[in-house]
DNA sequence: GATGATATATATCAGCTCGATATAATTTGG
DNA sequence: CCAAATTATATCGAGCTGATATATATCATC
């Protein structure tokens, strides 16, 4: 599964221009799954080619043109058939988690400032979900359930460095020295 | 922060082959960064031209040629230094919450089929956290504190997925109904 | 009224990553 | 004794990321 699925996803709910797309992808995917211009107007000029989304070119007064694509017969089958295979993969690349592991080369201060960095981030992600779920609009029980699962498991994130950063900092004192940095 | 840094990262512990790089890369790392030899060796490639690690050829017998690769000291201090400067990046790219998010086009029993791997998955990443932590070798704190992170972080998402299905199964037969699947 | 920041809108590109595949010898297990 | 796994390096296409380019229009501030 990549952006091109995603991108009928967004489709199935309503027709949308490339913009209007990214704009949905930071709103309600933006804590699971990232994707720029680089992926979604690649993805949408395949998707036109395979006959899967039709595009229509819309003049507007006072704004530059648009593209607005529309999912064809032949798209919401392929975003079924999609959904039904696709292994349910769950891939965390973190370079948070990288530092943390190589705390022992770093300075004190350092360590300090990339735990605080990455709360002040999980804090972010937490409030961007709450808008999210009091946006008004009715969700659907899947969105729901997603957003409870990104809200619980950036809350147990948080509390675990809330409650272990004592500890790291004070381990790296009797531990093997920190180097110095540059 | 690259593969690159990971690489010079195995290697301020040891000297090593590219081979026995992605070896620690899948005991040590494999639940917060992923990387196939398609990254190591044109890593390795890319750092030994930079001047930051130097390759030998080990003629082994009854095996085939190896290429030992050690961090100079330029390679230590350009370790450090991005070590020192890289932003704290968290990401996270999850099919299975796009599926989660999707769950109103999916019939119940794929909905059910992908919360029950997802959690065998999560257990197995578990087993695997725990056994890395087991297996002697005295860790530096910071690998600790980033082992009982990523436990803490993947048994929420287990016992979320475990406390919420019920749920999720329930409200999707009173919510939208399920589209039929291929 | 001017200046700069933000929003609307599409598109490309270099560099990097991912998963699969190729090659080849040797060891392990049934 | 054969099949499978392990040791070992390497490449390739497809896809993704973040930055950049291009243009216009609006909005807030000075």
């Amino acid at each position: 599964m990549d952006t091109k699925t995603l991108c009928m996803g967004v489709l199935s709910q309503g027709d949308a221009s490339g913009y209007e797309i990214k704009k949905v992808f930071e709103q309600a995917f933006s804590y699971f799954f990232v994707a720029g211009y680089g992926s979604i107007y690649p993805a949408l000029a395949d998707l036109t080619e395979k006959g899967w989304v039709a595009c229509t070119n819309v003049e507007q007064e006072k704004r530059p043109m648009k593209k607005v694509y529309h999912l064809t017969e032949a798209g919401h089958r392929q975003l079924l058939q999609e959904l039904n295979k696709a292994y349910p993969h769950h891939r965390v690349r973190s370079e948070f988690m990288v530092l943390t592991c190589y705390a022992h080369l770093l300075p004190q201060g350092r360590v300090e400032q990339v735990l605080e960095q990455r709360c002040r981030d999980i804090e972010a992600t937490i409030a961007h979900i709450d808008s999210f779920i009091d946006e008004g609009e009715a969700l659907t029980p899947g969105v729901r359930f997603t957003a409870g699962f990104g809200k619980a498991v950036f809350e147990a994130a948080r509390d675990y460095i809330e409650s272990h950063k004592g500890m790291l900092l004070a381990d790296m004192d009797k531990g093997p020295s920190a180097k110095e940095s540059k």
